[in-house]
DNA sequence: CTTGGTGCAAAACGTTTGCAATGGG
DNA sequence: CCCATTGCAAACGTTTTGCACCAAG
């Protein structure tokens, strides 16, 4: 996971379709990676190598290296959305990025057309191109952030909050 | 530096103001504590905790239990601009949040109130308060987004850039 | 003198690397 | 058959925890 900036995504819906891209870009189909894949298509968001790892009953090494692998062929990326492991994600079609709730841990997923307008805001201002794919926008959401309201005051996260 | 979202910052100018405020939550003004203080103010940007410890020649766990109560205090505070270790600034007056190009690792600080539109612009789009004091916003500076100029063409990052 | 702070040792955690064995094409 | 990929062991860098000693107030 050391560095890896942007690899343009490769295009691609399904299960059967991100394999002929990996058998495409000459990757072998191993047992491995066919389980990572499914697993990713199957999760209901970002996942972290540890938990692959334990769920697929495969060795953290091997889960990284093709969590990196496939990042570096783009059909994978990584996501940060507070403290603790790196989350990953399908790179193929439908791209999000993330908003995260530092107070109740919620994670609400957006297409990256939906920023367009605050990336173009950003580079008008200070010239910087964003990406909120690495790194998520973390904030308070709407309830957190309502100063007394009858919402999630003081509610507690209900799973580990990485702030 | 397990989380830390918001802890009110205190007000403080400079060193002085600083270790008025250590002692009047109550904190003692160790040797150890002074000289993390002396060198976040010293710092020209956000600092590791690695660093202060060889830099100061404090054991490492000595610099981050300080960090940590300090932080805890509202007198500094963590971000992250990108892999690698949390970086460490004051969280006294003038507040900044960051913009880091992920390509030559360029990172410019802004005063918060420059982020107020575009964290306007994401309130109203998304509901969510966002801060950037936690993760920077990552991305390409204007030189390395321009595509094919003669800026910073190719250039690889003068120290480590963490993606 | 009291108790908050220190250094040292050791562990936790996520991640990476080296190497011999194995299985995919 | 070959070599990409695997598991295991071991290291890595950052951060946390336990504990006996020390020093700030």
């Amino acid at each position: 996971m050391t560095q890896a900036p942007q690899a343009a995504p490769l295009p691609f819906d399904n299960l059967e379709e991100a394999i002929r891209a990996v058998r495409g870009r000459g990757m072998r189909l191993s047992t491995a990676r066919r389980l990572v894949l499914e697993a990713l298509f199957a999760a209901p968001g970002p996942v972290s190598a540890p938990q692959l790892s334990q769920a697929l009953a495969i060795d953290t090494t091997s889960v990284y290296r093709n969590l990196e692998l496939l990042e570096r062929h783009g059909l994978v990326r990584h996501v940060h959305l507070g403290h603790g492991a790196g989350l990953w994600v399908l790179a193929g079609r439908q791209e999000h990025e993330y908003l995260y709730c530092e107070q109740c841990a919620k994670v609400t997923a957006v297409a990256v057309e939906e920023l367009d307008p605050i990336r173009e805001e950003i580079r008008q201002r200070f010239g910087y191109q964003a990406r909120f794919t690495h790194f998520a926008i973390v904030g308070l959401c709407e309830q957190c952030a309502a100063p007394h309201g009858a919402g999630e005051r003081g509610r507690r996260p209900a799973g580990r909050a990485p702030s």
